[in-house]
DNA sequence: CGAACCTCTGAGGCAGCTCTGAGCGACGCC
DNA sequence: GGCGTCGCTCAGAGCTGCCTCAGAGGTTCG
């Protein structure tokens, strides 16, 4: 059904293509059923083709049906222990690329090992920008790219973010961001020209077990003005009643 | 009953279809009946097919039944919790977007983390704009589009109004509208040539639970005309006695 | 173990938005 | 052509949404 969304993204841009030229396949591994539809639905909202397992089991019997490009993979499962899972599934799909959710304090350790071939990781609490851009990374590097352009840089006027550098500079001139300065900030430039309410900015760009208010939203919009918009013409406007967006200037 | 309203739209434009050519398939679920019966009247003169159901059991058998493209769906409903539906739902129908219904101050946080997925929501009281304009935007971005031009671009003469940036042009210069002005504005544009009546503005544009009189609708449509008609051939008409229509100037 | 940084909460204040009321003008019916 | 009705617009009151400052708590790093 998502003929549409499977060549182009949610904002136009170019979407990561598999050599075929179909959508990459995605697999999700988490027990947590709450969890794997959230995680489901926003990588199918990239316009990848997402399936989801609850154990490794599960996980393997869809990963021989799917053959993915990349797994998403919770290190804490209910039957199998994560490596172990890792261990067969490169059995199965040899140089699969793999996405690991962890707990902040668990096994860091181990993970940094496992991780040396390519793969990447994120703890929990998560935000969804963050997953998808990391998925977005893994496959990119792994041969997903539509085109030369479709690189590592985000580019709205001016401004240009490194996502790999975690570099962000304005008419040349560097600016330095907090982690969720950078992150909201990306989210924003993956959407230039649309508008985008707190509560999606809120659903994105912080963690899914935030319960704090929409209010700091607006705190966050208010720092990065200060350091993007700084003395400049502005690039992020307030719609009031509807929410926030950045455009080039001009035009 | 609305049996011809169900193979075109009342603006005559092109209608959202799915890839096969029929109707969109819309499942409404909602505990009060008469804004569920509110809901399904005004989904079904967009042409789409509707069910409605009145608690979550119910909810899922018609989502077997009919296979829906979209669901609307009460966040509080009698017998289940809005989450175990959402993913029952997405059991049954993969892919299906969502839009919620909420209460402005209950809750709003835990809808953080479901709408996660590209699904949407709005809070009690909305209008019926609101929700339409949100429902199509999940259709669309689902890829009901008919053709490429389907887009969230609103064209009447030299007006030409993007939803998504929810930015407003005529002859090319930009108009400064707020969110009721916006509204307005937009339900004009989706039904350009036809006389709406002050009282079906109220209805549509309103919030269901809307008090106030008919008075308001000539207030808004005099604040408009001063910014989209100014010192330009006018495109907004009164016809006196039944309302107002908007039209391309000339012909 | 201290310092710097980051994130979020709370409160105050301003500005823009929405709606009320009233007066005036325009249209149409006798 | 007069009069009643309908519609337009102005002015202002109250409200809401948004921005910013200040500071507390937590985390990271030296």
């Amino acid at each position: 059904m998502l003929v549409d969304a499977m060549n182009t993204t949610r904002s136009g841009r170019p979407a990561l293509t598999r050599p075929d030229g179909t959508a990459p396949r995605v697999l999700v591994v988490d027990d947590d059923p709450d969890l794997a539809e959230v995680l489901t639905g926003a990588l199918r909202y990239e316009g990848w083709e997402v399936r989801s397992a609850g154990d490794g089991a599960a996980a393997l019997a869809a990963a021989r049906e799917l053959l993915p490009d990349a797994v998403v993979l919770d290190v804490m499962l209910p039957d199998t222990d994560g490596f172990a899972v890792l261990r067969r599934l490169h059995a199965v799909r040899p140089g699969v690329c793999v996405l690991f959710l962890t707990a902040r304090d668990a096994v860091e350790d181990r993970i940094a090992g496992i991780t040396a071939g390519g793969d990447d990781y994120v703890t929990k609490p998560f935000s969804l920008e963050e997953v998808v851009a990391r998925l977005r990374g893994l496959l990119r590097r792994a041969g997903m790219a539509r085109s030369r352009e479709e690189g590592p840089r985000l580019v709205v006027g001016d401004l240009v973010m490194d996502e790999d550098a975690r570099e962000v500079t304005r008419a040349g001139e560097l600016i330095d961001l907090s982690p969720t300065e950078f992150e909201l900030l990306r989210f924003l430039m993956r959407n230039p020209r649309r508008v985008l309410s707190k509560a999606q900015i809120l659903d994105r760009v912080w963690s899914y077990d935030f319960g704090g208010r929409a209010h700091v939203v607006e705190l966050y919009i208010s720092y990065l003005r200060k350091k993007v918009d700084a003395g400049r013409e502005p690039m992020i406007h307030t719609v009031r009643g509807a929410g926030y967006v950045l455009k080039p200037v001009q035009r």
